[in-house]
DNA sequence: CTCCAGGGATGAT
DNA sequence: ATCATCCATGGA
């Protein structure tokens, strides 16, 4: 088993905070997909070590990539995972205030994966007013009906399927894997990626607000989904998906005893006030909101 | 049982 | 621009 350094990094943080939603953990070790690759990652104190060979066993067609070395594979991990960023400044960086403090301190070594696009808008038109227990769950179907089987250490995954996979079924199939009335949203926006009119790779280059309207173009994405596909796959750490859970740290603790304050001064407060780390900034604070507890849909009627 | 969830599309003020 | 309603599903 091959291992890389990991300084300022929390593997089960990071991959429990709302961010992805198909890695398993099983005993010490979580096992996923990276892409088309299955993999294992296990963290001990500051390093990280990971398995990626793996075979094809059901009979399906082989993947047609050869299996990357161990050399590649590091890379691969390191980048998904964002060894790279700074997260010392980007968290230095942010604004000095109670709610950022303490969901900092809770929040340490949780970084932002850099995520396949269409994987993470796909599950991303998913999420609509579902819990993350439930995003996991429609993942998890799409993944095993549509998507291809794999082995690694003993454990089975399976990749995410394509837009093109996807485009190729049917809405009674999605509506099959839970999705509800999400089904038809994704089959559209599986059609249009897999048909090129939406061309995920190509608008990388992108400025963020042209970046957002095509996003907001594709049926089911609106501006919280395509914030959130913005930060987690476009690398735009600026962006600051606003859900329920934000809504209401803000409004408590940014807000508080303020009665009328309207969706779009919610938007421009975070764009100034929290501005080139946003994004790292949201998701620190919606990570301690949801798990950090007190900050939950009835902390108001609660006793303190 | 009720409540609510990493919302979006549509139509009425 | 802000607001109301509907859309399915299942964990807590």
């Amino acid at each position: 088993m091959k291992s890389i350094a990991a300084p300022d990094f929390d593997l089960e943080k990071t991959l429990d905070s709302g961010q992805v939603f198909h890695w398993q953990k099983i005993g010490p070790a979580f096992y996923g997909t990276i892409g088309d690759l299955p993999v294992s990652v296990t963290q001990s104190g500051t390093r990280l070590q990971f398995t990626g060979a793996g075979s094809n066993l059901d009979g399906l067609k082989p993947s047609r990539l050869r299996r990357p070395d161990e050399m590649e594979l590091a890379k691969i991990v390191a980048r998904y995972f964002a060894l790279d960023h700074p997260l010392g400044e980007i968290c230095a960086a942010f604004p000095k205030d109670e709610a950022m403090a303490a969901a900092r301190q809770f929040c340490a070594g949780l970084r932002l994966i850099r995520q396949p696009k269409w994987e993470c808008l796909a599950t991303f038109i998913c999420s609509s007013m579902k819990q993350v227990a439930h995003i996991r769950q429609m993942s998890q179907a799409l993944r095993e009906r549509f998507g291809a089987r794999h082995e690694i250490d003993g454990h089975v995954v399976y990749s995410f399927p394509s837009a093109e996979r996807i485009a190729a079924s049917s809405e009674k199939e999605l509506r099959a894997c839970a999705l509800g009335y999400r089904a038809k949203n994704l089959l559209a926006t599986a059609r249009s990626v897999a048909n090129g009119s939406a061309n995920l790779e190509a608008w990388s280059d992108l400025p963020d607000d042209v970046l957002r309207a095509e996003l907001c173009a594709l049926p089911g994405v609106g501006p919280k989904v395509a914030n959130c596909v913005m930060l987690f796959a476009y690398e735009r750490l600026r962006a600051f998906p606003i859900d329920v859970w934000i809504e209401r740290v803000l409004r408590q603790r940014y807000f508080p005893r303020k009665r009328k304050v309207t969706a779009q001064q919610l938007r421009a407060f975070c764009e100034s006030y929290f501005g080139e780390q946003g994004g790292y900034a949201q998701q620190y604070l919606f990570h301690h909101a949801r798990r950090g507890g007190g900050a939950g849909p009835r902390a108001a009627h609660k006793g303190r």
